[in-house]
DNA sequence: CGTATAAGCGCC
DNA sequence: AAAGGGCGCTTATACG
């Protein structure tokens, strides 16, 4: 059973509708009494819900329906509804329930509206005037036409976006477990105290007033222009102030440069005015953007939650009597090429591929062996890698074969897919031109690899919260960056959460590959601080 | 004054 | 030695 569900104006009545699987009304549109109403539903019934998107779910939640757990399944509107317009090959354009709407009626759709913040309910409610109900109704029984016709994969791929969702939205509810007083020390440790009128911490000013001393004049070391001309003037003609390229500089600024670039990023990208903007309540709460990435990769907006760097990773610690679980996805890339292109030597069984790979084809150099799989997989054909190229095509030829028919696809302009069926932006005009050409052909090699890995961890991460649900678990996934999930259980479930990821990895990889015999371990830790091994 | 872009670097 | 996929964010800088 499916249920159409829509939460009305702001002091409105919510409604739902029934319907059958594939998409047609079941019954007339029920009005119900309160939101409450839909936890009532879940419990009784378990339907999957259909949402027109992510900010239904998210009102829910505000609302405190089902807290702690939600509903069960889902169908987002949107997020399918822009896999179904990519795979059509039209990737980007407006995919929002309005624009579902008029290409239904075989119009050109309108632009999407803007994200809507989150502010007053009178600013959502005005946005979506109209039987939006009805409107759900009709797209979502479009895109069950076109699923049905679409094939096994891509109706996999339907499911594990929108659970996608539903695991974002928990997420951001839920937030980060986030202790200001450890990020504030480490900021300490590293900077010195925090200026009280703003301005450089005492550590960063100590090194800025090196950088002047070295260049024998003032130099300021945030300008990327400033500090050429002093290397210009001193003898040395830099094309960039990126470390690796002043790593390679002979003169006594450099050191202090490179220390001080190094805590000015910490400073400014994570320091205090961070740490006041996003943590609040010990929670860091970024949002999470399902599919925000080309390659279905989820992206995030507030507090670049992608990108904790590894020097403030102290600070995210488990409550009193909980434990983190912190699991991540050993080479999944490699792994998922593998599966791919059906070269199952290449990732033989659970132990570490680049090291397993580097006793047969390298020397022993692990650096070596993870060198080649990367630039294989990225197109990378410099700075030594060709001779690793050379090894990996003799010994893996059909994983080459496979990147390398992405690879060639994409500099002739065409589509490629993920395993499930996410499809790549089409080619811009120009893409003939032999350098552009070049470019996407790295850019398509790159997709279908990481578009199909970022469906594994979707369905990982579906997999995971169904089995956590089912054993009515209070572990939280509270994290999930790419090929990590961290939750957040009381210590006397962590052992069982753990199991439950191995579980749920292995799952996925059933789920996509049915038999193949390449497998996806997880490797999970229980910590209580995020620092810890 | 605010906005747009480039540089640079953090994460995967 | 030097460079290749995907992002978000901050600062400096140019521009209207």
């Amino acid at each position: 059973m499916r249920v159409a569900f829509d939460p009305g104006p702001r002091d409105g009545a919510p409604r739902i509708q029934r319907l059958h699987e594939d998409g047609s009304p079941a019954g007339a549109p029920e009005a119900l009494p309160d939101l409450a109403a839909v936890a009532a539903l879940e419990k009784a019934e378990a339907p999957r819900w259909v949402f027109a998107r992510a900010r239904t779910y998210r009102r829910l939640l505000a609302a405190g329906v089902g807290a702690p757990v939600g509903v069960g399944r889902a169908h987002d509107v949107e997020l399918v509804e822009g896999l179904l317009v990519a795979a059509d090959g039209r990737f980007g354009q407006p995919h929002g329930l309005a624009a579902a709407v008029a290409r239904l009626h075989g119009r050109t759709p309108d632009p999407d509206p803007p994200a809507v913040e989150d502010g007053p309910p009178a600013l959502f409610d005005t946005a979506a005037p109209g039987d939006e109900l009805a409107d759900v109704v009709a797209v979502h029984a479009a895109q069950q036409r076109v699923l049905a016709a679409a094939g096994p994969g891509m109706r996999l791929l339907a499911a594990a976006e929108s659970a996608g969702m539903l695991v974002a939205e928990e997420m951001t509810a839920a937030g980060l477990p986030w202790r200001a007083d450890v990020h504030d020390r480490l900021l300490v440790e590293l900077l010195g105290p925090r200026p009280v009128l703003g301005g450089r911490p005492p550590k960063l000013a100590a090194l800025a007033e090196a950088v002047d001393a070295a260049f024998g004049r003032p130099v300021n070391p945030d300008s990327p222009a400033e500090v050429l001309r002093a290397f210009a003037r001193a003898g040395h003609e830099l094309s960039s102030t990126r470390s690796w390229e002043l790593k390679q500089v002979d003169h006594p600024a450099v050191a202090p440069l490179l220390a001080y670039k190094e805590l000015a990023r910490l400073h400014s990208a994570h320091g205090w005015a961070w740490l006041r903007s996003w943590v609040r309540d010990g929670r860091f709460r970024p949002e999470y953007v399902v599919g925000g990435v080309v390659s279905g990769r989820w992206a995030s907006r507030g507090g670049g939650a992608l990108q904790i760097p590894k020097a403030v990773r102290a600070a995210v610690r488990a409550d009193p009597g909980w434990r983190l679980v912190v699991a991540d996805a050993a080479q999944l890339e490699p792994r998922v090429l593998a599966a791919l292109s059906g070269d199952h030597a290449l990732a033989p069984g659970d132990e570490d591929l680049y090291t397993a790979l580097a006793a047969r084809e390298f020397g022993g150099d692990r650096a070596k062996a993870k060198l080649a799989l990367l630039s294989a997989m990225y197109g990378q054909t410099s700075g030594g890698a060709a001779v690793l190229l050379a090894t990996l095509r003799r010994r893996f030829p059909a994983a080459m074969a496979f990147v390398e028919d992405a690879a060639r696809a994409g500099e002739e302009g065409r589509l490629v897919r993920s395993h499930l069926g996410r499809t790549c932006p089409p080619a811009r005009p120009g893409h003939e031109q032999p350098a552009a050409a070049r470019a996407r052909g790295r850019f398509t090699r790159n997709f279908v690899v990481q578009a199909t890995a970022a469906e594994w961890a979707l369905v990982l991460l579906a997999e995971l919260r169904g089995q956590l649900r089912a054993a009515g678990s209070p572990a939280e996934l509270v994290f999930f960056q790419h090929d990590e999930v961290l939750l957040h259980a009381p210590a006397e479930v962590a052992e069982e959460t753990v199991a439950a990821v191995h579980t749920a990895a292995a799952t996925a990889g059933r789920r996509l590959f049915g038999d193949s015999p390449v497998r996806f371990p997880m490797q999970a830790r229980v910590v209580e601080g995020y620092d810890e091994r």
